[in-house]
DNA sequence: CTAGGGTTAG
C-alpha cells in the first residue's frame, strides 16, 4: 500500500514539475526525480526517464548507475559507467563502493581500484577512494595492504577527517591488530567525533575487553546515541555475557534510548544463550506488531531461539513464513534435527536449499559426526568436493577427520591429510589437532607422534596435549602419557579436566594405582581442577583392577557428588572382583534406577551373576531388561573391502557370504 | 545559493 501511494505521489510530482517549467524539465529536475525514483526502489521509472532526457550530464549518468547500484544490480551498473559519455570521480568512487560492499566481487573491486590509478580520464583518486580501499582491506582482513594505504593517506593529507580516523580505527580492528587502532591519532581516547568513538567501542569488543570498551562508553555518554548502545550490547553478547546483555537492553529502554532491529537480533542471541524462551517470546510478539520480521537477523534469530529452547515446532512454522530461506536460518534447524538425532530431517532441509553456503554445510556435516554417521559424512565429503563453486574449507575437513576416528578409517584419514597438503589449507593448531585425534584413534600413534612434533612448542594448546596424552595411553604407553604432561606442566600450559581423565585412565589400565592417587590428588590440589563423574569413576575402576576392594568401597564413600551411572557402573565391575553379594545388589538398586533405560547396565549385571553362578539372579536381571524393553547395541567388528564395508558381530551369521567368511 | 560517492552495530 504504502509503495503504491509513494509511486503515485512521484508521478504526479513528475506532471506539477513538467507544467511548471512548461513541459521541458531541465536536467538539474530531472536528476532529482532520478535519485527520488531510485531512493523508492523504482529503478525501471529512473531508467525510463533517463532514456527520455534530450541532455545528460555528469550527476544524470551518476543518479542512473547509483540506481542499479541500489537495486543490487552490478552488471548493469557497470554496463553503464563504461558507456557513460560523462564521467567523474564520484562515478568511480560510487562503481568501486559498489563493489566493495557486494560479497564477491573483491577482485573486482581491486582491479576497479588499479584501473583508476591509470584511467585514461585521468580522474585520480580522493580521500573517498581510500576510505573505501580500507573498508575493502577490512573486509579481507589484509593488514599488510591496510597499512599501505594509510601510509599513502599520510602522504597525501588524507588521515585526519573523521571518516578517516573511524575507516583506519575500523580497518585495524577487522585485521587483528587492535594496538594499531589504539594507536589511530584521536581515535583512542574516545574524543573524536562519535562514528570514531563507536568504532573504538566496536575494536575493544572484538578485542574482549570489556572495561575498556564500557570506560569509553561511559565517556560523554550523553553523546552516545543508539549505535553506541548496539556496539556495547551485540559485545556483550558475542563474548558470551548474556545476563549483562540483557541488563543493559533494560537499561537502554529505560533511559528512552528506544530499539531498532540491531538492539532486537542482540536481545535475541541474549535469550538463546540464556535458553530464555519467555523473554525471547516477548521479543518475538514485539517483532510480530511492529512488523520488522522481514529482517533476516531478526528471523534467523527467532528460529535459533525456538530451536535452541527445543521447540523446534515453533521454529518451523517461523521458517514457513520466511520469505527469504535464509541458509543461516537453516543452519539452525540441521543443528536442532541434528541434536536430536534426526538426520532425516536434518538433510531434508540441506537439500531444500538453493543457495547452500558454508554454514548450512558445516551444520549438517557437524550433525553426521555427532550422530557417529560416518558413511554419511564421507559420503557428503565426496558431494562436497565435487561441488566446484565451493572454496573448501578446514573446518569442514575436521569434521571428516573426526569420523575417520570414530570410524578408525585409516586409509581415508591418510588420504584427508594428502588432501589438505594439495589445498595449502593454512595447519592451524585446530587442523593438526584433528590430524593427531585421527592418527591416534586409527591406531597409528607413531603418526599422530609425528603431526605432535611438527606443532611448534609455542602453539601446542591444551587441547592438543590432551588429544596426545589420551591416545598415548589408548596405546598403552603410560609413560610418553606422563612425560607429556610433566612437558605440559613445564610448559605452563594449563591441563584441564579432560587432561585428568586421560591421564587416570592411563593408570587404571597399566596399574599404576599410587600414580592415580598422586595425580588424582594433585588436580585440585594443584591444578585447580575439580573432579568430576568421569574422574571418580576412572579411581574406582581403578582400584578394582588392582584388586583392592576395601580401598574402592572406602573412596565410594567419600565422594562428594552425587554417584551417577558412570561411578556405579565402574563400581559393579569392582565388585566383579569379590564374592560380597550384598555390595552388589546395593549397586544393582541404586544403577538401575538411575539409569533404567540403559541395556548396557543389564548385561553388565547378568553377566556378573553368571559368572559367580547365580544363574536365578542372571534370569532376573535378564527378565527386567526385557520388561523395560532395554535394548544393548551389540559391540562390532567391521572392515572395509573395495567395494563398500562389511560389518560384524560376535557369532553374526547374517552376511550374504557368511559361510565363505566363516570356513576362511 | 541548491545535486552525486566514503565511516560505526547484528
Amino acid at each position: 500500500m504504502r509503495s503504491l501511494r509513494v509511486r503515485d505521489a512521484l508521478v504526479y510530482h513528475d506532471h506539477v514539475l513538467a507544467i511548471k517549467s512548461g513541459l521541458a524539465l531541465s536536467i538539474f529536475t530531472c536528476n532529482q526525480l532520478i535519485h527520488n525514483y531510485s531512493n523508492n526502489g523504482f529503478v525501471q521509472e529512473a531508467r525510463k526517464l533517463f532514456d527520455e532526457m534530450h541532455q545528460r550530464n555528469e550527476f544524470s549518468w551518476n543518479a542512473i548507475i547509483v540506481a542499479y547500484i541500489k537495486a543490487h544490480n552490478l552488471t548493469q551498473a557497470r554496463a553503464l559507467f563504461d558507456s557513460a559519455s560523462h564521467r567523474d570521480l564520484v562515478s568511480y568512487n560510487s562503481m568501486l563502493s559498489a563493489y566493495v560492499g557486494a560479497d564477491g566481487y573483491e577482485a573486482e573491486a581491486l582491479d576497479f581500484f588499479a584501473a583508476m590509478q591509470s584511467a585514461h580520464d585521468s580522474v585520480g583518486i580522493d580521500e573517498i577512494t581510500l576510505t573505501t580501499m580500507l573498508n575493502l582491506t577490512a573486509k579481507l582482513g589484509l593488514v599488510y595492504h591496510g597499512k599501505q594505504i594509510h601510509s599513502y593517506m599520510l602522504k597525501t593529507a588524507n588521515d585526519s577527517s573523521k571518516f578517516a580516523t573511524s575507516s583506519l580505527i575500523d580497518m585495524y580492528s577487522k585485521c587483528g591488530s587492535f594496538h594499531e587502532a589504539c594507536n589511530v591519532p584521536s581515535g583512542c581516547d574516545g574524543m573524536a567525533d562519535l562514528v570514531s568513538k563507536n568504532a573504538m567501542i566496536a575494536a575493544c569488543c572484538r578485542e574482549r575487553e570489556m572495561d575498556m570498551a564500557l570506560n569509553l562508553f561511559w565517556k560523554n555518554h550523553e553523546l552516545n546515541n543508539i549505535v553506541s548502545w548496539n556496539i556495547l550490547l551485540a559485545g556483550y553478547v558475542q563474548n558470551c555475557y548474556m545476563e549483562k546483555a540483557l541488563a543493559l537492553f533494560a537499561e537502554m529502554i529505560e533511559n528512552g534510548i528506544g530499539c531498532d532491529e540491531h538492539t532486537l537480533a542482540s536481545v535475541l542471541s541474549a535469550c538463546s544463550g540464556l535458553k530464555c524462551l519467555k523473554l525471547g517470546q516477548c521479543v518475538h510478539a514485539w517483532v510480530l506488531k511492529n512488523g520488522c520480521s522481514s529482517n533476516q537477523f531478526i528471523s534467523t534469530g527467532i528460529i535459533d531461539l525456538y530451536c535452541r529452547c527445543g521447540n523446534i515446532r515453533y521454529a518451523e512454522s517461523v521458517y514457513a513464513e520466511t520469505v527469504i530461506k535464509n541458509p543461516f536460518a537453516v543452519a539452525s534447524l540441521i543443528t536442532c534435527y541434528s541434536s536430536q538425532g534426526n538426520m532425516t530431517e536434518a538433510q531434508r532441509h540441506f537439500d531444500s536449499l538453493t543457495e547452500r553456503n558454508y554454514v548450512a554445510w558445516t551444520a549438517l556435516f557437524s550433525g553426521y559426526v555427532k550422530s557417529q554417521q560416518c558413511e554419511a559424512v564421507f559420503k557428503l565429503f565426496r558431494e562436497y568436493v565435487s561441488t566446484k563453486a565451493l572454496v573448501p574449507q578446514a573446518k569442514i575437513v575436521i569434521h571428516v577427520l573426526g569420523a575417520c576416528a570414530i570410524q578408525a578409517a585409516l586409509g581415508l584419514g591418510r588420504q584427508l591429510h594428502a588432501y589438505i597438503l594439495r589445498m595449502r589449507f593454512v595447519m592451524d593448531e585446530k587442523l593438526r589437532s584433528a590430524l593427531v585425534d585421527m592418527y591416534s584413534k586409527c591406531g597409528s600413534i607413531m603418526h599422530a607422534e609425528k603431526m605432535f612434533r611438527l606443532v611448534r612448542d609455542s602453539n601446542r594448546d591444551a587441547i592438543l596435549y590432551n588429544i596426545m596424552i589420551a591416545g598415548y595411553a589408548h596405546h598403552g604407553l603410560e609413560n610418553e602419557a606422563i612425560q607429556l604432561f610433566e612437558e605440559m606442566s613445564k610448559k605452563s600450559v594449563k591441563p584441564d579436566a579432560v587432561t585428568f581423565v586421560a591421564l587416570l585412565s592411563a593408570c587404571r589400565h597399566s596399574g599404576l594405582v599410587e600414580l592415580g592417587e598422586k595425580l588424582f590428588i594433585s588436580m585440585e590440589e594443584e591444578y585447580n581442577v575439580v573432579p568430576d563423574n568421569y574422574h571418580y569413576a576412572c579411581i574406582v575402576d581403578m582400584y578394582g583392577r588392582a584388586n583392592q576392594l576395601e580401598k574402592a568401597v572406602e573412596f565410594m564413600r567419600k565422594i562428594p557428588i552425587e554417584i551417577d551411572a558412570t561411578i556405579w557402573g565402574a563400581f559393579l565391575s569392582v565388585c566383579q572382583m569379590s564374592n560380597n553379594t550384598d555390595l552388589v545388589k546395593q549397586a544393582e538398586e541404586k544403577l538401575l534406577k538411575i539409569d533404567i533405560d540403559n541395556g548396557s547396565r543389564y548385561v553388565q549385571l547378568a553377566n556378573l551373576y553368571a559368572a559367580k553362578g547365580k544363574w536365578d539372579e542372571k534370569g532376573r536381571i535378564r527378565k527386567k531388561m526385557r520388561e523395560k524393553e532395554a535394548k544393548k547395541v551389540a559391540g562390532c567388528s567391521w572392515i572395509y573391502v573395495a567395494d563398500g564395508i562389511h560389518v560384524f558381530t560376535s557369532g553374526d551369521t547374517s552376511h550374504t557370504k557368511a559361510d565363505a567368511i566363516y570356513s576362511i
